[in-house]
DNA sequence: CGGTGGTTTGATCAAAATCAAGTGAGGTGG
DNA sequence: CCACCTCACTTGATTTTGATCAAACCACCG
């Protein structure tokens, strides 16, 4: 159930047996959310957090001009809104792209389990706090890249998160976003987006087509990207 | 010493005194910082944490082409490597502003007070779930607000944070900021964030000068700057 | 077969970047 | 005490990137 997050943990924890064994026995509700559906809003104060077992999620705001923001897409395995333990009220939006399995787990029980086993509070403290070294990439990203790198950056972002939980084929992965999508995780119009996106596909360097995307290289890719992993924190042992 | 940190802790908390008193307490080695030094480096293994006891810090990435991207503003009472306690390479760099005072925890310290005192791990876990809501919002700025709302955005954020600590006079505070700077932070070039602070000042809405920025009115600045302190989680009790 | 959601195209416009050159205040040294 | 240096700010002219507006196009689906 909670293969992908348990493997997510074994890469880049060194928690337990025990410890990934209380885990796995976390009471939690599993429910399928529709594709294209807000679970979570802004102004909600959470009584569980959320794992998604299977499918895509975003978190986003949206200003008062109605312009949408995505903060972050979320893959399976990943828990959105694990900060809610300790932020009361959501500060933002959380939706499925596609169709989604998620897991809900009362915050007591989270509570309850981290006060006992100090090991499994660090880790999810840990998880924290990758969401927010990839939080200030993407200030990076939108603040100061044009918009090929900033396209090409999260397209290698995702490829390098997928690849840990094993939904990464060789040079391609599945991503439900459409233009308008990625438009508001880079903060531009769908228009440009289409644009950028046929200048990429005609440098043989990615292409996104009925929700894969391919790469040819993933040096080249990098390269056009300014992408460097270490922000994702994904081989803490080194 | 710790004064603005517990006053922040006291104000967002719910901590014990005892609590409190044993973050008092922790080892701390005191350093004074010149301006505009950097003093923890992207790929550093830092083995403490440390904490502004006075003056202001910045943290920032570089990207390939040298483009420089403020990360985030840091006042006093603020840890801005907590981060470091889980995530053992450092992924930007760390500045000071102006001449600091800064204090130095040791990693060790820190972990055995929070494997003591559940709650002071609660407390800091959140303080860098905070940290996290605020890099959200300025994917937000930069990605989907206009060069006058986020100019308008961060004084805005500034002036709600420093009133916490007792920094913010009645309708101005200090800030060591130059308008490159800003620039960095807005994802902006120095030219354009003068020629918009020129219009925020001919429309009587905000001034810097002298590294004391004033403005007339909070409701007029929050407007304009489409702020809503939500996500600046200050007022946990609500 | 028409509707719908997503993509593509073209034309025009605006925001912000770039290039280049001042100004002006504060600090230093002759 | 004044010349000069530096750093920050300012101004103007021009260009670029990406936004906006408007209209096809296209595939899938009921």
């Amino acid at each position: 159930m909670k293969t992908f997050f348990i493997r997510r943990l074994r890469a880049q924890t060194q928690l337990s047996e025990e410890d990934l064994a209380a885990i796995e026995a976390l009471p939690m509700q599993v429910k399928d959310i529709e594709r294209r559906t807000p679970f979570v809003r802004e102004g909600d104060r959470p009584s569980q957090c959320c794992l998604i077992l299977e499918g895509f999620a975003v978190r986003s705001k949206t200003t008062d001009e109605g312009k949408r923001q995505i903060l972050a897409i979320h893959i399976p395995g990943e828990m959105p809104d694990l900060h809610s333990l300790h932020l009361k009220v959501m500060d933002h939006d959380l939706s499925t792209l596609s169709k989604c399995q998620v897991g809900f787990i009362n915050h007591d029980a989270i509570h309850r389990l981290t006060r006992e086993r100090p090991d499994v509070a660090s880790a999810l403290w840990r998880e924290t706090l990758v969401d927010a070294a990839v939080f200030r990439e993407w200030i990076v990203n939108v603040g100061r890249r044009d918009a090929t790198a900033r396209l090409a950056h999260v397209v290698a972002e995702l490829r390098e998160r997928l690849k840990v939980i094993g939904l990464l084929q060789d040079h391609h992965f599945g991503l439900p976003m459409t233009q308008m999508d990625l438009a508001d995780t880079l903060g531009l119009t769908p228009i440009h987006v289409n644009r950028v996106l046929q200048q990429l596909r005609k440098d043989g360097v990615l292409d996104i087509k009925k929700e894969t995307v391919s790469f040819a290289s993933a040096e080249r890719l990098d390269h056009i990207a300014d992408f460097d992993e270490l922000y994702l924190h994904q081989h803490p042992m080194q």
